[in-house]
DNA sequence: CGGAATTTGTTCGTATGTATT
DNA sequence: GAATACATACGAACAAATTCC
């Protein structure tokens, strides 16, 4: 899913991965999506990487976060 | 300047610093700013939140970044 | 109420890649 | 080629907020 070879950014590929997941319905709105820690295992990235991933897709307005609790699909 | 006990974050701490520096016109618009390796020095801060402080720069429009060449005030 | 577990937030350190001068 | 500077990515640590028992 995630190629560390290629050009694109690993933050930028798994936010494709997580637009698309939005988009299909597949994360649903004002659900939670994966923890920091759950992406972070599941695509073999850092969590530095998770990190820069959700701060694209909050500025993005598809997801907000709820410090402690989780980060959530933003209803629409 | 920077109150490393304080309760409100270095970076964002560094971008009201930059913020001030740039509305007093003591960074000029189309010149650039001190360099991240100068701002961690003369703040004893980390390259990462320099970074930090220099991408909310950008995403508030206030400076631009010429890769390789360095951190420019936004003219307006 | 206390404490552990979960999750996000922030920070530091380091390394590699890329672009410009 | 060398120096400068930003971008990305890894690892690690501690703090804060929330939830559950």
């Amino acid at each position: 899913m995630i190629d560390p070879e290629g050009p694109v950014p690993l933050y930028e590929q798994l936010a494709a991965i997580l637009r698309g997941q939005i988009e299909r319905g597949e994360l649903p709105p004002d659900r939670p999506i994966p923890s920091v820690a759950r992406l972070q295992q599941e695509y073999g990235l850092a969590r530095g990487t998770v990190l820069h991933t959700i701060r694209v897709l909050v500025d993005e307005g598809l997801v907000y976060v709820v410090p402690g609790k989780g980060t959530y699909v933003k209803a629409r």
